[in-house]
DNA sequence: TATCCGGGGTTTTTT
DNA sequence: ACCCCGGATA
């Protein structure tokens, strides 16, 4: 093995080299910040350090497997599997499930995923009798995941003034009584929800500081990446595992900070150096990735921001092509020209399709966007959406296996007691769960037998309760023989869900079967893989707590054909691309319409220099003048962000046409869009000024507010002012036809 | 109990 | 446009 470090340009080799007490590195976009952290970490293995004595926090599972794969290959020997390397969600979930003793769960806890989550949220509001006009489930979670974020527990909630003061204010008084109940339900159905997971194990660890302990005395050296998006949870937690030792190496860019929506705190990066008052400070500038204009064109976009941390990303690539930026009339034929550019690109600069990636800020865009590039007959695949493990047929055989598992896991129990359909309706199932709080015991107690907890139905139904509980407990009882594998088939067989996909014939129907055989496939795959690992037997536990944290992204791709990738910015982040497509550009949809303070802004005004950053060769930007969206269409001015970036990066525009004037009053409330009609005349007089009379055959006489003309392809745009009442009347059609 | 229909509300990002 | 919910009906 030669020398690594040899790999590393100097500032990179300072950062890898330098072991020895807290330090951050900020890497800017395309700086190499993986390759800092992996080959840190090979230098580690190399210089005697134990693989399991290594904590690195990673953002995404895959890029933990990534990462473990690359240093697998700097290491002589095969030590890289014993690195102790994920997630903050996995690596909790994996001690909770060791140290569960310490926890008052079981080690077989459920993790709720969101949806589980809100379900539980609806049950609770439904059962105060509390107004779901006001106690929105969102914002009731988001409320909870908050105070979870930053370790208030239900009782330290209740007691804190300025928080009883918010909930008063935004009218759910209720919510820290709402918070209680949801933590008490979790605890009951042997149930931890994502934001638990770093709760619990903050919480374990400060009870019982002897497991604290035992970890720090583990994890000798912690790495986290992704720095900036850390919350205030998984600050504290970093903070007490690395208190005696201080070998702590934290990686990120607080330019690319991008999930506070998620708890995350900026703060965490920027405060490092006083959290960590022996702390050194290495900055990696020199990006490699992107073009000098490109990177320009990101610096002059995110100097705008105030609160930063000063560094000079800079490029010593060529010149590169200019950003450019273009407007289209509508989402649409926004999506259209992406698919026409991205033929044109490929055939031009000889790009394969997977170099080329089209972002955006909402996964609601994506449809017309795919609709264009099927139209186009272009490969794409599409990132984000709803995943596999989200997909009903998917939820319902996990639901099935979690209750197999975990009885009293009420949400898995309440969604599948009644699918495949066993006629037992929501009635019978809120009198169980009645029951079941009466007598203090659980749902599925309560099925055992129903009439002797006093539920009041019919012999048959009973029947019926009693049979789903012998087939979920007889499942059970093969736990112990029956690997992940085996049980998953008895499940998806003995419960009819494989049945019920086989006998709805239409498409729908063939794609949850063939969904319900490719989870029996990873099933397969999973325990292929840990047998590998040397596991003789592979409990179904050991899958649940896997997929509970999984998501799309850490999927690895199978196919080979080239395809377009389509995904949100967010989604985007650590990735990189030759072409760049950052679409949607507007106002109240990038930046989005709920940031309203300037912090909000300020994080939107990241994401965009996140998305441009993804660009190695070629950006573009668009926008649309229109976009159906909720059903109805939106005029739309050019995002702010756009003047944010430098000109001298941006291709100038050769059609001074395009610069038209839209009156503001276009976005004001009382102008509601009335209708698109595709077949409507309208007579107007030519060159439509504002302020001119116009008779459409539909609406009547009305004034033009605004309307352009424009010349490549005779288009006009009006809007309506119409007995008072301001309507806007939104038409494209040729010149001669009005 | 299941299903169909209509009305009302809601729209971000995701471990 | 879409989803969710409630009410009415089979």
């Amino acid at each position: 093995m030669d020398n690594i470090l040899e790999h590393l340009n100097p500032s990179q080799r300072e950062a890898v080299e330098y072991n020895n007490g807290p330090h951050l590195v900020i890497a800017g976009a395309g700086s190499g910040k993986t390759r800092v952290l992996t080959y840190k970490i090979a230098y580690l293995l190399n210089n005697g350090v134990k693989a399991y004595n290594i904590l690195a926090l990673t953002f995404t599972n895959k890029a933990a497997r990534e990462m473990r794969n690359r240093i697998q290959s700097l290491v002589s020997n095969d030590d890289a599997k014993y690195l102790w390397m994920g997630t903050f969600h996995a690596m909790c979930a994996r001690i909770l499930r060791t140290e569960a003793k310490y926890t008052g769960f079981t080690h077989d806890f459920s993790i709720y995923d969101t949806t589980d989550s809100k379900s539980l949220i609806k049950t609770i509001l439904k059962e105060q009798q509390l107004d779901d006009k006001i106690y929105k489930t969102n914002a009731v979670l988001s409320r909870i995941s908050w105070a979870k974020n930053n370790m208030y527990d239900p009782t330290s909630y209740n007691r804190d003034s300025n928080i009883i003061k918010y909930d008063k204010f935004s009218r759910m008084p209720m919510t820290g009584f709402i918070y209680s109940e949801y933590q008490k339900r979790l605890y009951e159905a042997n149930a931890m929800d994502f934001d638990d997971l770093l709760f619990n194990t903050n919480i374990m660890f400060r009870e019982h500081p002897e497991v604290l302990q035992k970890y720090q005395q583990g994890f000798q050296y912690i790495l986290v990446d992704e720095y900036q998006d850390t919350n205030y949870a998984q600050y504290m937690m970093v903070r007490s595992l690395a208190e005696p030792q201080q070998n702590i190496c934290v990686v990120g860019d607080d330019a690319q900070s991008i999930y506070s929506f998620r708890g995350a705190n900026i703060q965490n990066i920027l405060n490092f150096q006083k959290d960590y008052s022996t702390s050194r400070l290495f900055k990696l500038e020199r990006n490699y990735r992107s073009t000098q204009n490109i990177v320009n064109a990101a610096n002059s976009l995110i100097s705008k921001n105030i609160h930063q941390i000063p560094k000079h990303v800079y490029s010593e690539k060529s010149e590169g092509s200019k950003l450019q930026i273009k407007t289209l009339d509508t989402d649409r034929e926004e999506a259209s020209f992406l698919a026409r550019y991205t033929i044109e690109i490929c055939r031009k600069q000889h790009y394969d399709y997977n170099d080329i990636a089209i972002l955006y800020r909402t996964n609601a865009q994506s449809r017309v966007i795919e609709d264009e590039m099927r139209k186009q007959a272009i490969p794409y695949r599409i990132y984000g959406g709803l995943s596999f493990y989200q997909r009903k047929e998917i939820k319902d055989a996990t639901a099935y296996m979690n209750l197999v598992v975990n009885h009293n896991n009420e949400e898995a129990l309440v969604r599948i007691i009644n699918f495949p359909k066993r006629s037992i309706g929501d009635t019978t199932v809120d009198k169980i769960r009645l029951a079941a709080r009466e007598n203090n015991t659980t749902m599925f107690n309560v099925l055992s037998a129903p009439q002797d907890y006093g539920v009041q139905i019919s012999p048959a139904t009973g029947k019926r309760v009693v049979g789903f509980y012998n087939m979920i407990d007889s499942i059970s009882q093969q736990l112990e023989q029956m690997s992940a594998y085996q049980i998953v088939d008895l499940v998806l067989k003995t419960s009819g869900l494989m049945a019920e996909a086989l006998t709805d014939k239409t498409s729908d129907g063939t794609d949850r079967y063939e969904n319900l055989d490719e989870l029996r496939n990873s099933v397969r795959e999973f325990e292929e893989l840990r047998h590998q690992d040397g596991q003789d037997f592979v409990p179904l536990t050991d899958f649940l707590s896997e997929i509970a944290l999984v998501t799309d992204q850490d999927k690895t791709e199978q196919t080979n054909e080239p395809r377009v990738t389509l995904m949100t910015a967010h989604s985007a982040k650590g990735l990189e691309y030759p072409v760049v497509m950052i679409a949607g550009m507007e106002d109240n949809l990038f930046p989005s319409a709920f940031a309203e303070e300037e912090n909000d802004i300020e994080e939107e005004r990241r994401l965009f220099y996140v998305a441009i950053t993804r660009a190695m060769d070629y950006c573009l930007i668009t926008n649309a003048r229109t976009r159906f969206r909720n059903g109805q269409i939106n005029f739309s001015m050019p995002s702010r962000f756009i003047k944010d970036i430098d000109e001298q990066y941006i291709e100038k525009k050769k059609d001074v046409q395009e610069q038209r004037q839209f009156v503001s009053s276009f976005i004001q409330p009382n102008f509601q869009p009335l209708n698109t009609i595709e077949s409507a005349r309208c007579e107007i007089e030519s060159p439509y000024p504002v302020g001119s009379r116009v008779r459409h055959n539909v609406f009547g006489e009305g004034e033009v507010i605004a309307a352009y003309n424009e010349n490549d392809n005779d288009k006009i745009e009006i809007l309506f002012d119409k007995a008072g009442r301001k309507t806007l009347l939104m038409r494209f059609a040729k010149l001669e036809s009005c």
